[in-house]
DNA sequence: CTGAAAGCGCTAACAT
DNA sequence: ATGTTAGCGCTTTCAG
């Protein structure tokens, strides 16, 4: 399929109302801008008469040209609908509409190129600020970044020391969560969407936290109770699914993601396992399905709130003041367990 | 909270890259935008160089003024978090981006306020063409939307025959998924989110296909099964168990999204009913959840992939030729029902 | 209260 | 192969 292409029919401008009006550009401008003290009653009424008679409307195009400024936050996400960046879009929309500024929201697609590519300097000059989740980039792609266009980063991965970083607490996290579970007894905690190496990504993190509690409770770490997988509902049936199929045995499991908890527990009543009593599960996010699901799922809540507050807060401050002179700021929030009811009281 | 305001600190222009480079603004415009035959290849080293040096970067508003073009398709709902919303905006950004076009996704706030709002003209000016998801606004509100931006409305609301209309066939689906749940038995069929009145919203419509398969097979309609709410998981919820307290009998639930079905589905489940046993659910929407909450639920797809798909070739089409001569179009697919654990086969 | 001039940063069209 | 001219539609500034 071809580029579309073509250019907008002409319509109507603020010179052809100002024609029309018998007035200047600029007194339209005015009123179309409520100066009401630069414009007499009379002249506004007609402008507005000719307004609507011509059906014109504003280019905002234009106007962003002239002043600089657009007015828009964006904010690229790897996806749309994983539940985790629709809540988080959702609570930064509110939070920038405070400040009289929206939120637009637009796909990066998770891959290194189309991360960099929302990343490219002509995007990032169509907003006022930018947030941008990270998953796969790495700090030399992010150095490259616009200087011109305030940016905040979420997300786990290392990123060059001038930018604002809002990120989870995800070692600490899935360390508290593998500790509850082994304090309620568990001692085959499968880890969904684990992973082994390196200490970049969301998985590694988490894995880590995931370790450093089996070490701290002195209780070995399975090998084949850590299944890579990735972070959707879909993968977590998968994963639980396989893990039953292959025999392995488990008596807890830990899912980097809500959504792989979900994936998790529908694969774990297909299979007939009772949840809390043959095996424990937990999530992490917080999102709000799991609280609907049937058992309600006990999770890692990584400070979702004080995160927006941060991205917001941090955004807003860097375009309020030109200059990024203030030196990057990071914020993680304290996470906390959510008990429900897919855990035991330990 | 004020508004935030100041203007991008000036930032290096073509201009400046083509003086420090010595050449002309063309030349380097040439070069970025990949001219190669109208630029010898050492005047295009030379000025690449100097925009690494001078940390250039294209300022798309004014390019976008320039060529009367943004490459963007604007898509405006009601909110980021239901599942609904975010699946389309997934499938719509896929398919836009097969025709060269970003899908940037903005929020309306479902008052009928906010929502002409996201349409007034300002915000359409920035975009090649938008997508709305009409929820509030009624015909009168949108006969006065912009006619310079190619818009195609989704939504049940009676839009102005000059808008391309895609929507779903609610009262069929809805007659279709209480038809099934009659034939399977089901004499006390409670319906959440039921409207009485009007027509024109989503509630309605359903509600009226729910009736119409009533008639049609002799079956009385109860009122005390009807209860109105919103079509959030937790209303849902709230409803059912609502229900259940008011110890008013059914035997089945059909649900007027799938959000709210899950959320029934929760409540059935406190409440000790077995599904589908005690009781059926259907739901409406066919949202990827639905395939993994124990048990997995059936539900009225109504389309979706058909949807998108014409969204996208209908606004396409707009933006490709410019006045919009071609006659308005209305697309409206079969919904078919995805039977999965819900429900009995009949 | 109203208007004229200038220019935001870019590119199409036409020179050279 | 490169430069010049003009202008997208708006608003800031300053003059009437």
């Amino acid at each position: 399929m071809g580029k579309v292409e073509g250019r907008r029919w002409s319509g109507v401008t603020m010179s052809d109302v100002a024609r029309r009006a018998g007035v200047s550009p600029m007194t339209v401008s005015n009123v179309i801008n409520g100066r009401a003290q630069r414009v007499s009653e009379q002249t506004r009424l007609r402008v507005l008469a000719t307004i609507d008679e011509l059906g014109y409307q504003v280019n905002m195009t234009a106007r962003n040209l002239r002043m600089g400024r657009t007015g828009a936050v964006g904010l690229a996400v790897p996806a749309f609908a994983p539940g985790y960046y629709a809540q988080l879009a959702q609570r930064l929309a509110d939070r920038f509409d405070a400040h009289g500024l929206r939120l637009v929201v637009e796909r990066t697609g998770a891959s290194r190129a189309a991360e960099l590519d929302a990343l490219a300097a002509p995007r990032l000059s169509s907003y006022d600020g930018f947030v941008l989740s990270v998953v796969a980039g790495d700090a030399a792609d992010l150095e490259k970044l616009s200087i011109d266009t305030p940016v905040v980063l979420i997300g786990e991965r290392a990123v060059p020391a001038r930018f604002d970083h809002v990120l989870m607490d995800n070692v600490g996290g899935a360390r508290m969560a593998t500790e509850f579970l082994l304090r309620s007894g568990a001692r085959r905690i499968a880890l969904l969407g684990g992973a082994a190496g390196g200490a970049e990504s969301m998985h590694e993190l988490r894995t880590q936290g995931y370790q450093a509690a089996h070490e701290a409770a002195g209780v070995p770490v399975r090998d084949e109770l850590v299944v890579g997988c990735d972070f959707g509902v879909e993968d977590g049936y998968t994963a639980t699914h396989e893990l039953v199929v292959r025999g392995i045995a488990f008596d807890a499991v830990f899912a980097l993601t809500d959504s792989g908890a979900i994936g998790a527990l529908r694969a774990l009543a297909e299979t007939g396992r009772k949840v809390p009593d043959d095996v424990q599960v937990v999530g992490f996010d917080d999102l709000d399905d799991g609280r609907f699901v049937v058992p309600a799922l006990t999770t890692v809540e990584p400070g979702n709130a004080e995160m927006a507050d941060a991205i917001c807060s941090l955004l807003v401050e860097r375009i309020a003041s030109r200059p990024d002179q203030a030196p990057a700021r990071v914020v993680m929030p304290e996470p906390r367990l959510v008990e429900r009811e897919t855990t035991r009281r330990p």
